[in-house]
DNA sequence: AATGAATGAGAGTTCATTCAT
DNA sequence: GATGAATGAACTCTCATTCAT
């Protein structure tokens, strides 16, 4: 590898630390609680050098929050994929969601105390890099729960992109509820709750059966 | 009524209106962003009587979020009063919410606006106020569930407690998601929507069939 | 006078001490090295107090270039409407500018003193304000001194408005020069000096001669 | 030539560029608003290579005057010497410096944006190296219009010296306007104008007529 | 009670300078 | 010698809070 390439490398794993350490302040603090003093001493450099990586707070904050959007789509739809029919697919994929909050709790914690920013930046951020794949993935699920209609495993009383709103409200809340009061049932408990009432407000009939 | 009586109710009504110029320029940009200065010229006074009523931002803020939440409290056990069955009583409950939230869409918006503070902020103010009424809430919709199971109205594999919290989950991301995309549902449909995936959720058989 | 005309007296009043601190402190350390605080301490109030009065920095500083500038615009336009005849106009204005530096050698400093955004700014406050005058001021002595040629007393091997141009580089010039050394001569001097060679300069020939 | 002459050459080399690296961007945004980031980026190299020529951002700064002062007296001096009579070596001099700063406009323009260090650094580093020379060349000038005066071509009302500082005023007043409003006269008529305004500021009586 | 001018601590950001590589 | 990442002091500007009127 180049010298170059190195110092490309290295630069990355830099700014990837930072990153860390920006998301465990702002999870603690809120986004603008956070000084970035805060984040400087959490990282263990100058303020001055958080400069040389991110142009802006805001623009930290969205690297940050881009990161962990890229995460989680790339994993549910790959989840999504190894699974034939549309029951498993949903299945797999809140199995994936929750398995990645579970092990990335101060990312999710940036969403109830972040703030302001979030909202706007999410989309702003979304929209450079990550938003068409966002959409793509929604837009997968909702033809999957459409699927899963049409082979007569889903309620058809609701419409499909309306099913899978309201499957993410309730994935959503429910991981929020358990990371913000700190009692994260185990991993299995989690899978298997999640699914019981996912599945029954769907009105899933459980292809084996 | 006495002197001091007329004294006391002004200085209320003044307090109520402060809170609710609080109320409109914090759900529009945020706790954080929101100044004492923004919040004095939209209540159209000057920012040193703010003072006279509120020791402290943080203090405006809370009375606004007490403010909200013994009223949905109130209404909520109300409707479930009201009802004698189970079922009911939670779809009551969830009318009675949902009924509040969209006459009330700013003060929704601000949790997902108002940033750091309101997690610490609720659980103060609510301890100072009006914790004890919402834990008995919850308790209450806790046993409505409990017996809704024992009537076996109400699926029974998932803990009582925790099918609240489900439903909690449900309808707050589901609200929250009508107000921040601004596409809000007629009433009728926000009611019948939330109940039918709330029911089969809770995996409810109507009695009347 | 009504109370809000008495709090417009006053706020004028603390606007133009605030105008002079920064004045005195710009003229020693120029523009750039002068802070806020500098300019705060100097006029024995806080930082955040002159940003009661003025928006930003540029701001504070544009006021006191417009102030200036306003101020000898008027002072050499009213010179020169009390003379009849072009000589006498072009001597009155003369000693009216020279007059004014002489009493605001702090001002004159700031233009040695001040650094880049002195061009800039002139060029943009003026417009807002002054430019106009300042333009009208330049017309007429084009005027003037093309008058002049007309009649015989100034010499007409060189456009009118060229030395105009001349006329004000030599005295800004020489004034600058003045100032700068702090060797200031004697008012009567300053005058005749600068006669001397202007009116040599432009060719004069004195008409009552 | 040693091998050590060679280094000492190779220096000088980079050194020189290195200024005209900071004179190109100093001319453009002012001493004070030019970064060391942008030289070394003009001049091709690090940051910190700067440091290997230069103790400090004022000492390159003070480096690029001095080159100038140096070169202008040196021109300016042979100019008059190779000039018999005070009217010729008056002339010769204005042409030379007109010529001089028609060539380097940049370096004109720093006086014009370069800010509050000029003043201060201009003497400092004139009197580390050149500032005899200047001064050399300022007794001259002023003897040239002495002899000048003795010998009835130049008006003797006003002191020799005090007419070398109007002279200076004049020129540079003029040169500066020309270079900062960007309408430059072709050179033959800059020296014609020039000179017309200043011999008959002056009471020159050319001497062949 | 009401005002709003004044305060000053603290935020984000920049940049001359250093130093390990 | 050359590099450029790291430093941290210093800057402009904001805003919750106070207090004389």
């Amino acid at each position: 590898m180049s010298l170059s390439g190195l110092r490309v490398k290295r630069r990355e794993a830099v700014a990837e630390m930072l990153v860390e350490a920006a998301e465990q302040v702002i999870s603690e603090k809120g986004y603008e609680r956070a000084t970035m003093q805060d984040i400087a001493t959490a990282a263990g450099c100058a303020t001055g050098t958080l400069y040389l990586y991110f142009k802006t707070k805001e623009d930290l904050f969205n690297a940050m929050v881009a990161k962990h959007c890229s995460a989680i789509v790339e994993l549910a739809q790959a989840a999504m994929d190894a699974q034939a029919s549309p029951v498993g697919k949903l299945r797999a994929k809140i199995e994936a969601t929750t398995d990645y909050f579970e092990r990335h709790p101060q990312f999710y914690r940036v969403f109830y105390v972040a703030g302001p920013t979030v909202k706007a930046t999410i989309q702003q951020s979304l929209h450079d890099e990550a938003l068409e794949v966002y959409q793509a993935l929604r837009q997968a699920e909702t033809e999957v729960v459409a699927a899963g209609q049409r082979q007569g495993l889903v309620r058809s009383d609701i419409a499909a992109d309306e099913l899978v709103d309201f499957m993410h409200a309730l994935c959503v809340g429910t991981t929020a509820r358990w990371i913000t009061t700190g009692r994260v049932p185990p991993r299995a408990e989690q899978t298997r709750l999640l699914w019981a009432v996912t599945s029954s407000m769907l009105g899933i009939r459980e292809e084996q059966r």
